[in-house]
RNA sequence: GGGAGCAUAGCUCAGCUGGUUCAGAGCAUCUGCCUUACAAGCAGAGGGUCAGGGGUUCGAAUCCCUUUGUUCCCACCA
């Protein structure tokens, strides 16, 4: 069989994964083993995959591959989100290219498109994740919108109200004009933005004086029903019980005098506008001043006020600077930065507006999940996130939980005839429930209104690790008891708030239990020049072109080696050309061991077998390394470590100490160890590189069909035998050596060389190896002098390479004079610790002991190296 | 405005409770090599007063204080 010198990808990867789903080995069903279960962080339903997904599923698939091969039950849950806010956006800008507008639908039309829309994009992105090797347990996919997720959130709702968690009220909310609809505090992201300071004239009422106000949004001025003033404000003290006049407007209202105002900000002045600001609602209430709503939904002007109606608010802005102007009701106009709050989907700036809402009461629900994560419980990777946590936990408002919307979960309350209403899981309830209140017979279903909100998306997506087993509506089913509470969730820390201590709050409140041990929180994924990968700046490459390129293995390589826990992620184009060439190399060993002939009868070199009991030990220490680095959640380390192991250890070491001669058959005994040794390597990559294991692992030896490397078990840890492994480095110490003084002499490798020991020798195995590497034609102990060689010590021996007239004597002088230097530098710095009085007192005995090692070592060295400096000179 | 984190080779990061090699890795760089698995490779090499300053200690990249820079989170200053 000729095997190609490249590895190509993709020949390998669809052929796998097609046989992975045939043989079912992304299944799983509730057994007598122990569980491992993640369930995915749903992406949302109408999205595509970008290059944060691929970070993210890579290191889940990590960790379920792994489990997998740990011998436990492996489950990942997939599935997506309904987005509500994210994909009605996006139906209703289809709807509109097409002509069509939302507000000429019907609920039950407008649904109809939506579904449309989901059938049509919903799925490619779990299809996408199948190119990247993901080994979700696809027969469990869910969606946030399933007839039973959608039941378990109603449920809950209904719960959480009857516990009397949930509220109706009138607040000031974030409202999104281009949504039109209520958002939580979290959706809402503030962001520096260069505006203006306007600085506006209110007249005293029956006085020419002028109070001059500073405000960055002067159409609020429609809505003004106060000037607010420090009562401790010497420039203001005689203006108590006066009116003042609003600009433009020619409204008179009231000066009311309040602390809340910081004297030293802009003029020490305040324009009072309850309905348009959280902190002038509470001066409204306390006051109890007139809130003049002056905005639409949609941020135009209403016709409250009945100036401006219809104009847009930032179109108002620039015109009522404007007329302020030419009214002469405008000081002066200021640069200023500030912060203003945009909406996290639509990215508009947010109305601060009084609406009718539902809130869920969190004070009480939180206690248990922050205290989950305090006492690590709930462990977060990396722990820092423990502080951030904590603060917004400890600082829990009131969630928001209806958005005027219709792509999503409908709020299950029902308006009553004559006001009032019920709370019920089916409107069937609803009837009895509102007949019970009202004592009313006759009321029918047809009498009942429900609400036209939908829930927030992440009201269905915190019961996820739950809904998906189905653990609301059914709390003690088989699947539920068996895979909850799952063991890691790995998401971004962006959604923490949003998602993650919810999703605690939640399993504490439905299930009395965390809903995941380990919380492990990726890094966002930036360019080189450390942007953050988008649409609008082109950076962001399309992770499939990628995975065409250079194949999965290399990207899930790529993502991992840069992402070390908690930091950011850094990618360039160099970071899978290197999964490209580490697959290479793991393709090339296995072209080196496979196109071996085999032979029974020739017997094993002493080099091969000191060579196969040393990859042993190494290994078993590589392996014990690694997995503590993966438990930790150190996935970058400890992929690194397998990446040394198989490319400087495995290849470059030991592939080479055992490789037959040219044309040459290999012993059995070391060709079926270094197979084994292959597919233990193999097996340890694995989750890591899924496609190319599987592909040499099945070429490397007879499987049957159904046989697979992602079902077998990771190897074992053996017996680590220091002395040995010590001694083979001393070996490569010594090899490596011997390759100096070849480069230096330009001696080709096919010319073999002497070796000369005094002082020491080696063991027959040591020697045996060195032969083999270094092409050594003989291992002489001598007791003399060795004249014309070139020479180097390692651990106190001297080891002398015969060149004859080759030697350069200067040139070697020079060579052990720099060494005695830096040698009798480095004991200078021994003693200096060693003659500290108070060192030697107060160190502990095993520091003082390495010390006076290290102090009789480098003597030793100076006394070989002054010996043979004297010689060297005496020729 | 409040809080948290980070600052170690050109780049990205390790360095666990202060003490085995006068600081490690990968990538990049430089120098040789098309050596019969692999030039997507092999053999070597260079590169850091561990951000600045102070302190604790026999001993500090590691602990404390401080300055500077940087990132993130939270917050109702018009």
């Amino acid at each position: 069989m000729e095997i190609p010198s490249k590895y190509n990808p993709a020949n390998s990867e669809d052929k796998w994964y097609s046989y992975w789903l045939k043989n079912g080995f992304f299944h799983s069903e509730p057994d007598n083993r122990e569980s491992y279960t993640i369930v995915i962080p749903p992406p949302n339903v109408t999205g595509v995959l970008h290059m944060g997904h691929m970070l993210n599923n890579t290191i889940q698939d990590v960790l379920v591959r792994r489990a997998r091969m740990k011998g436990l039950n492996a489950c990942w849950v997939p599935g997506t989100d309904h987005a509500s806010i994210a994909t009605e956006a996006k139906v209703v800008q289809k709807l509109k290219s097409e002509g069509k507008s939302k507000t000429d639908m019907t609920r039950e039309e407008f649904l109809g498109h939506a579904w449309d829309w989901t059938e049509k994009h919903g799925g490619i992105i779990l299809e996408q994740l199948k190119k990247l090797g993901a080994s979700c347990d696809w027969e469990r996919t869910k969606f946030t919108m399933d007839k039973d997720l959608s039941q378990s959130v109603i449920e809950t709702f209904v719960d959480l109200h009857n516990k009397g968690l949930v509220y109706r009220g009138v607040r000031m909310v974030n409202w999104d004009p281009s949504a039109q609809t209520a958002l939580s505090d979290e959706e809402v992201i503030h962001k520096d933005e260069h505006s203006k300071l306007y600085y506006l004239k209110y007249i005293v009422e029956d006085t020419k004086e002028v109070i001059f106000v500073a405000t960055t949004r002067p159409e609020t001025i429609l809505g003004d029903s106060a000037l607010c003033v420090n009562p401790n404000d010497p420039r203001y003290t005689h203006l108590k019980g006066k009116r003042v006049i609003v600009p433009i407007v020619g409204r008179s209202i009231p000066i009311i005098h309040d602390d809340y105002v910081d004297i030293e900000f802009g003029t020490g002045a305040l324009k009072v506008t309850p309905a348009h600001d959280i902190n002038d609602y509470m001066l409204g209430q306390k006051y109890n001043l007139e809130v003049i709503d002056i905005f639409n939904d949609n941020g135009t002007i209403n016709d409250k006020v009945g100036m401006y109606v219809g104009v847009d608010r930032f179109d108002l802005r620039k015109q009522i600077a404007i007329d302020l102007q030419e009214a002469g009701l405008m000081e002066k106009i200021e640069d200023y930065d500030n912060k203003v709050g945009i909406s996290e989907r639509t990215g508009v700036a947010i109305e601060p507006k009084l609406s009718m809402q539902w809130f869920l009461k969190m004070e009480e629900l939180s206690k248990p999940a922050l205290e989950a994560v305090m006492n690590d419980d709930v462990a977060l990777y990396p722990s820092k996130f423990k502080n951030t946590y904590k603060h917004w936990m400890e600082n829990i408002k009131d969630w928001c939980v209806s958005r005027q919307l219709w792509w999503g979960q409908q709020i299950p309350a029902y308006y009553l005839p004559n006001g009032g209403f019920v709370v019920a899981t089916t409107p069937e309830e609803a009837l009895v429930l509102a007949k019970e209140k009202t004592g009313n017979d006759s009321l029918t279903i047809d009498d009942l209104r429900q609400d036209e909100d939908v829930l927030d998306t992440w009201f269905s997506s915190w019961l996820w690790p739950i809904s998906v087993f189905d653990g609301i509506s059914n709390p003690n089913n088989k699947e539920i008891e068996y895979y909850y509470p799952t063991n890691d969730l790995v998401t971004g820390p962006d959604i923490l708030f949003f998602w993650v201590a919810r999703m605690i709050v939640a399993g504490y409140e439905y299930r009395g239990e965390k809903p995941f041990s380990n919380v492990y929180l990726t890094g966002i994924v930036r360019d080189a020049q450390h942007r953050k990968m988008s649409k609008s700046l082109g950076n962001s490459p399309d992770p499939l072109d990628l995975i065409a390129k250079y194949g999965a293995d290399s990207i899930r390589v790529a993502m991992l080696l840069c992402a070390s826990a908690g930091n950011d992620i850094l990618w360039d184009e160099t970071l899978p050309e290197q999964g490209r060439n580490f697959s290479n190399k793991i393709w090339n060993a296995f072209r080196l061991v496979k196109n071996w002939e085999v032979s029974e009868t020739i017997e094993q070199p002493l080099s091969s077998k000191i060579s196969i009991d040393w990859f042993d030990s190494l290994l078993s220490k590589s392996i014990k390394e690694m997995s503590a680095d993966l438990d930790n959640y150190r996935i970058s380390e400890s992929l690194m470590q397998l990446y040394r192991l198989f490319w400087d250890e495995f290849s470059g070491w030991y592939l080479e100490m055992i490789k037959p001669s040219y044309q040459k058959p290999i012993d059995k005994a070391t060709y079926d160890a270094t197979v084994e040794f292959f597919e233990k390597l193999l097996k340890l990559l694995h989750p890591f590189m899924p496609f190319i294991t599987e592909e040499i692992w099945h070429f490397l030896g007879e499987r049957k069909e159904g046989e697979s490397i992602m079902i077998e078990l990771l190897p074992e840890v053996t017996e680590i035998k220091e002395p040995l492994l010590t001694e083979i480095e001393q070996s490569k110490e010594i090899i490596t050596a011997i390759r100096n003084i070849r480069k230096s002499k330009n001696i080709a490798n096919k010319d073999s060389v002497e070796l000369k020991i005094k002082g020491g020798k080696l063991t027959a195995e040591s020697e045996s190896v060195i032969l083999k590497i270094a092409n050594v034609s003989s291992v002489e102990v001598v007791t003399k002098d060795v004249a014309g060689a070139s020479s180097f010590i390692v651990k106190g021996i001297e080891f002398y390479v015969p060149l004859g007239d080759n030697l350069n004597v200067e040139e070697e002088l020079l060579k052990m004079k720099t060494e005695l230097e830096y040698t009798q530098g480095f004991l200078k710095s021994v003693l200096k610790k060693l003659s500290n009085e108070r060192f030697v007192n107060s160190a502990p005995a095993k520091v003082v002991e390495i010390e006076r090692t290290k102090q009789a070592d480098a003597e030793e060295k100076i006394n070989i190296l002054n010996d043979q400096i004297t010689k060297l000179s005496n020729i």
